[in-house]
DNA sequence: TTGATTTACTTACAGTGTAAGTTTATATCA
DNA sequence: TGATATAAACTTACACTGTAAGTAAATCAA
């Protein structure tokens, strides 16, 4: 009796290769958090033993790291032909579309050293973008790390905001008694505007993108000690 | 025999308090890394059994929230009285080496949600200090969410990086076959400027922060729609 | 002193990553 | 074809995790 290219125990014809693990991987996490992904469930979700994914990856942070680069890969490449203003600007807003509907990337690129393909495909092509608009190499470098610390910061807080836009309001006049005016006035005064609805207390992404830019363009080369 | 606040098993005659906890679980997750901090080895490090933590924190995740409030408190608050821009450059270079002292503190603060006692002075002080020099509330919160992002994404970013600085640029030419230049033009460059020491890596905190200062004193209060 | 409450301990359970060893399926060569 | 080598899936087992549930000891309140 043979079955070409299947698991054992279940009747799946699907092969199990690196790409199978990871789509499975993706899916699992976007659907129940990367915290609950265990190699087990991933197992189970395939149709396979735990043990049989440790042919495909060395370790549980390996299987991590390729889920991150896969995830990174999602981001369009910004083209170096293009006014580095507006490659670094549509950069900045498809990393965070992509980052918000993957919500686990962002901690396992700043968890884990991740030197994929992938993620080497895009810092050059971003570094291209700078050089090729006339900035120096170590500029370049500067310019795409402080871009992406924007972009690292702003989203993971984004992500971690515990309510839903749309509950904002309610929420926040629900606890305004935990936040008393004489400890915490200005905590307070934008808290009775949030729950007052005349500020939705959301951050503003783009401000900084748009900062981060104006700032980079101003640049004379001229840079204060770290 | 009575033996007053001790804990049974030990000799030891500290009281078990939430302080007590916590001092350790810091001591234990600077030593050991935040990941190998469970509540078996935290109680042994106190003379106690795991049990015993359940009785100061409902689980694990509550420790971990006392923790980062805890860090919180070791970053001086700024003070209202002066200059916004000396204030919220001091608060992020104060900020950035205590998350660097007590590296799992980001990982924490953006990973669960915070609203500790010392978490809210922190952003009440920030608030005051940019409200008093005339800052609109909202602009003021955008502000200082704006600086937080800088201060996690980089710091997060240099905390990662996998090499001490001293060894980088031998491990950067052991490395450099990996980086071909068809593929990685610019990547491969810069590789080279690091092998030869003519450039160290690090990237520029304060190049950001005065970026971010700069684009805030020239701000008109008209932002981009996030 | 008695009773109530707090705090520490013990046991137990379901779940984790993965080392080690075994079995089965596929690929290679005679 | 059949023999053999390699690759991949499986089984078992181990040390560890957070913590629910129940018990025992210490402290506080009357």
């Amino acid at each position: 009796m043979r079955r070409a290219q299947v698991a054992r125990k279940s009747g799946k014809t699907s092969k199990l290769t690196r790409e199978v693990i990871l789509a499975a991987a993706v899916k699992l996490a976007d659907e129940a958090g990367s915290d609950s992904l265990s190699m087990r469930k991933l197992a189970a979700a395939l149709g396979v033993e735990a043990m049989s994914l440790y042919n495909h990856f060395a370790n549980k942070d390996a299987l991590l790291m390729g889920m991150a680069d896969w995830a990174i890969a999602q981001i369009p490449l910004p083209n170096p032909d293009r006014p580095w203003q507006d490659e670094l600007r549509a950069r900045a807003h498809n990393a965070r579309a992509v980052f918000k509907r993957h919500p686990w990337t962002i901690q396992l690129m700043v968890s884990l050293p991740n030197t994929g393909p992938n993620v080497l495909a895009y810092v050059e092509a971003t570094l291209a973008v700078m050089t090729n608009a006339g900035f120096d190499l170590i500029d370049a470098d500067h310019a795409w790390n402080l871009m992406d610390s924007h972009i690292y910061g702003f989203t993971l807080q984004e992500l971690n905001f515990p309510f839903a836009p749309e509950d904002y309001a309610e929420v926040t006049q629900a606890h305004l008694h935990l936040i008393p005016a004489e400890t915490y006035p200005n905590l307070r005064a934008m808290a009775e505007r949030v729950a007052a609805r005349e500020y939705d207390g959301l951050h503003n992404f783009a401000q900084g993108v748009e900062l981060i830019i104006a700032g980079l363009e101003g640049e004379s080369g001229v840079l204060p000690e770290s």
